[in-house]
DNA sequence: GGTTTACATTAAAAGGCTTTACCATGCAGA
DNA sequence: TCTGCATGGTAAAGCCTTTTAATGTAAACC
């Protein structure tokens, strides 16, 4: 328990502090020989360099901040815990700690996002889940501290961000659907995210350059919880609104479920009436029955991609990052081609 | 940007670094006047004491880890969100960080849990969700370092936890649906936590206490998933097993509400033919129809007293804690008396 | 008036690592 | 033989606080 520190290490192999801490840091200076004696008597007394102490030194803490919002239900989402364990994977590989943080009040109230940064808590801060209305990002648009929007985005600002690629992710689900003959297509949309309204507005406007008559185009707000239940009622909006759609596309997999178990309750025939789609891939959605099709958006990815991503504007190799990462189609039973009865 | 320090705040206020340093810390022994000078020049500089050099000094890095299990839907689940709330408000009421950490095959092979204390990256640790499987927790048996288990324990070990009272929820459960009359119960138990088993153990034991035929009680399984599917599946086989069950007690909420469900869709009356209780509490208990009936466990509560424990451990203020929180009973609409005709 | 006490402040020693500039040494080329 | 240059290693400064023992000063005591 009496802690060992790097000059034990130093004494015990006969060579100077800086030795091994070359060694520890894999500088290609220290010769093969010198270097194995070095670790093998790290590995032999289990040292761990004083983290405080490397991060004094190296004027970083080796640590990012992950931010979630305040909601009650922020982790009853899978969303939340694919990103972050991206996140905390390609972390982990960089030698970094990932310390989280959630939106609350006392958070942006005392302005502890730029405390972080300042005291050198975290040398970067990764936002998960922006809505709509959140404020705090903007102070980021001037500072020099290493901020990165995860799957979202602020139109119009030059704020950092790595996101799916919704535009796509919208293209490829109207290719997909018109693709199956449909022509009166419902959609169900978020309204509360920058990405949620520009999958909507790209998937309206595709449809349209596809050929489809806007008349047949209908498009209920599915509200801000992307649940289970908002596409539950989205989609009965929608069996009211018109009862020619052939075709429901959800902005996400949860309410395109939903969608499914409204359809179900009512003996609507899935594909074979009215085909359905969703966003994500969620594990559930190869489950649902029939199973969901749906864009995959692979979060774990981006988790991972987003680390990188605010590794490298820490370390200046970049200096800016608003990118987006590519969408896959994925085929399942829930939708199927038009019925010929027109 | 050029980062600003103790020496710059102690220059302007024409003090010493070491009154500078106090203050910041309240220690008492600074005037006032002295106090309130430093305290304006903080502020206006937004100065920030570098983490990592105190840490260094304070040989601490007022960090905890707090490691959740790698589940593909950790996060899809209310209770790590509000226990995780809970922890984090604590912390940060004490100036502390919280690290996340998952639990998963590198963080278990390369013996993290250890480096992470070893090297000051986190001061403690924290434990949510153990299976009655994990085996990791052991190896803090003997070890000095602060480790505490959230919501569980292992018997027959000296590992600290904190933990809810399953032997009261069990007992409170039992005095209301044995109050209400009810002699024939079903129970639905969760198999794989020693606090599940803990709680079905008591509930069994205390029904035949108060005089329930051993013979009219019926347990069943319900898995490892305490799912809605799980207490679907689980009610199913309990219908099977006695026509005369009058009450259903299940482990967790998730798994009542599986079971109204399907009695519902049975058309068996709840709780005119069958009464329906849960344990937890979750936000949607109380919106299931009927209200569910249920042992309200306040995981936020559990979250920040799990800190309080984990910090005072770290503090020597108490050297072991194997304690349990107290729970309530909360009568809503799922349960009532008996009906007469027997 | 001299001595305690108490209070407010400070100097200086850690704390454990990284990093830069510098020092040997050995060897190839002239 | 001498110069130049890798190569492998080291000394020492620096990172920014906390903390302890010491100092100075003013008020309180006998």
């Amino acid at each position: 328990m009496q802690k060992i520190t790097i000059k034990d290490i130093a004494r015990e192999c006969n060579v100077s502090l800086s030795t091994v801490s070359l060694v520890l840091n894999n500088n290609p200076r220290i010769s093969e020989a010198t270097r194995a004696k070095v670790q093998e008597s790290v590995r032999r007394h289990n040292y761990q360099p004083n983290n405080n102490a490397r991060g004094l030194a190296s004027r970083s803490s080796l640590a990012v901040s992950v931010v979630v919002p305040h909601l009650g239900h922020v982790f009853a989402d899978v969303y939340f815990g694919e990103i972050i364990s991206g996140i905390y994977d390609q972390a982990a590989d960089d030698g970094y700690k990932v310390m989280l943080d959630i939106a609350n009040e006392k958070f942006l109230s005392t302005k502890e996002y730029l405390g972080l940064l300042r005291s050198r808590k975290a040398d970067g801060m990764l936002f998960i889940g922006a809505n709509i209305t959140d404020e705090f990002p903007m102070e980021f648009q001037e500072s020099a501290y290493p901020f990165l929007l995860v799957n979202h985005f602020y139109p119009k600002t030059s704020l950092n961000y790595l996101a799916m690629d919704y535009r796509e992710s919208a293209h490829k689900a109207v290719e997909h659907l018109v693709g199956l003959g449909h022509r009166h297509i419902g959609l169900v949309r978020g309204t509360n995210t920058h990405t949620g309204i520009e999958f909507a507005e790209a998937f309206e406007d595709y449809c349209i350059e596809l050929g489809i008559d806007p008349q047949h185009l209908h498009t209920v707000d599915g509200g801000d919880d992307w649940d289970l239940e908002s596409g539950y009622a989205a989609t009965q909006q929608l069996m009211q609104k018109s009862k020619k759609i052939t075709a429901i596309m959800a902005g996400n997999d949860r309410m395109a479920i939903g969608a499914i178990s409204y359809l179900d309750k009512k003996g609507i025939q899935i594909p074979g009436d009215i085909s359905v789609m969703g966003v994500d891939d969620i594990h559930s959605a190869a489950f649902s029955s029939p199973s969901l099709t749906t864009i995959w958006h692979d979060l774990y990815e981006l988790g991972k991609q987003s680390f990188k991503r605010l590794l490298a504007l820490y370390k200046k190799e970049i200096t800016t990052c608003q990118e987006r990462l590519p969408v896959t189609l994925i085929v399942r039973d829930s939708t199927g081609p038009v019925s010929v009865i027109e």
